[in-house]
DNA sequence: GAGACGTGGAC
DNA sequence: TGTCCAAGTCT
């Protein structure tokens, strides 16, 4: 068999390839948890989930987010505080502001169906190109092709052609993708056209990596024009800075408290999610933070200083967080995982051994703690 | 079309 | 206290 040619995939490579790739998924795919489910709801949950987000990140959320809104009717009755909770340290948190006024508008538009096909599945908010076709072809066995990071990269590699942010090459890797999607179902209980999109993605991600790729262990070797990394663009630069923040707990009677800090609606960046009250830099100059954490943001890297709240006397710190301030409130740390932290307040929290405390026990008692909490 | 939008792990 | 980047979407 000849490798690919730079003008794409002839009909015998894409034979070749879509066979090879079935037999290695079957063989090799990960045992995740949101693989041989047949709930189209769970399906968007984990698609939506796995945007830009590594599958470890979201192992830690995929079971706790379901059982706290196993339906979609669940989910669209939610509170949309209770919604950014469960996503809490995820990122992205837009993701889940969309998720839920999507499935609000499935239950109230379309009876609560979700729609079967991936044109009107694009129409729902945070479905873009790649979620509507996932969606599609693995909960409903439409024949569409996904491309997402890792298919661009195999395709790109597999025919040798240039990476190129351009119009034409994001066409070229469509196409080529196109070629390669099963054309229909072949049985009732079987699904060509997911498994091989999903066969597509885990041998990005498994195989065919970034750095390094694992050729040797690659089905496709034979057919593959470079057979190693392609030319990637380079990146923009990373920038570092240093923040800091007040960690102050009180004691109400055998209750511990902790004091946040609610962000703006306005804020462009998590808003109206809840944080510990940042300090000016010049307010903590030549003290020793109790804890040092890194916390990068996209192109920044945060050197994150936290400082407890100031001794008796001590009225630098005491003065730059105005008690009066009115987006501040006190939290039970009983009830802090149920609030919609900031990924960094959550680390924070957790390193200082804020939130081991037992949390409600069952979802409804959760859901309850969580109106209790808001209301205040 | 470029920029905004989070996070944590790997090296 | 450096750099990269992961199953994208929206504006």
């Amino acid at each position: 068999m000849d490798v690919v040619g730079k003008d794409g995939l002839d009909s015998t490579h894409v034979l070749a390839f879509r066979r090879k790739l079935t037999h290695w998924y079957r063989e090799h795919a990960r045992e995740l948890p949101w693989r041989g489910v047949h709930d189209p709801y769970k399906t968007w949950v984990s698609e939506v989930m796995l945007q830009q987000t590594r599958v470890a990140a979201v192992l830690e959320h995929y079971d706790r987010f379901l059982k706290l809104f196993p339906t979609i009717i669940a989910l669209a009755l939610a509170p949309e505080d209770e919604v950014l909770a469960a996503w809490s340290g995820l990122g992205y948190y837009r993701r889940a502001r969309m998720l839920h006024k999507a499935a609000q508008f499935v239950v109230k538009e379309l009876a609560g169906k979700i729609p079967g096909q991936s044109d009107e599945l694009r129409k729902l908010p945070g479905v873009g190109e790649y979620t509507c076709a996932a969606i599609a072809s693995i909960a409903f066995g439409e024949s569409i092709a996904v491309v997402d990071g890792n298919v661009e990269r195999v395709l790109l590699r597999v025919t040798g052609r240039a990476e190129e942010a351009t119009a034409a090459g994001k066409a070229f890797i469509r196409v080529q993708a196109g070629l390669l999607v099963p054309h229909k179902r072949v049985a009732h209980h079987s699904n060509a056209a997911g498994d091989h999109n999903q066969g597509m993605m885990e041998l990005g991600a498994t195989v065919c990596l970034p750095r390094g790729p694992l050729c040797l262990g690659c089905p496709v070797y034979d057919l593959c024009a470079t057979k190693g990394e392609h030319v990637t663009a380079p990146k923009g630069k990373q920038r570092s800075q240093t923040v800091a923040y007040l960690l102050e707990t009180r004691k109400d009677g055998a209750r511990t408290e902790v004091l946040l800090e609610r962000r703006g609606d306005e804020s462009s960046l998590m808003p109206g999610m809840l944080e510990l009250p940042m300090l000016p830099l010049d307010a903590v100059e030549e003290r020793e933070p109790i804890l040092r954490v890194r916390h990068s943001i996209t192109n920044t890297n945060y050197y994150v200083e936290i400082y407890t709240a100031p001794g008796m006397g001590d009225k630098k710190l005491r003065a730059a967080i105005p008690a009066a301030r009115e987006t501040l409130s006190w939290a039970g740390v009983g009830r802090l995982k149920e609030l919609p932290l900031t990924g960094l307040a959550r680390k924070v929290l957790m390193r200082m051994d804020l939130m081991g405390v037992a949390g409600p026990e069952s979802p409804e008692m959760m859901r309850d703690e969580v109106r209790k909490a808001l209301r205040e």
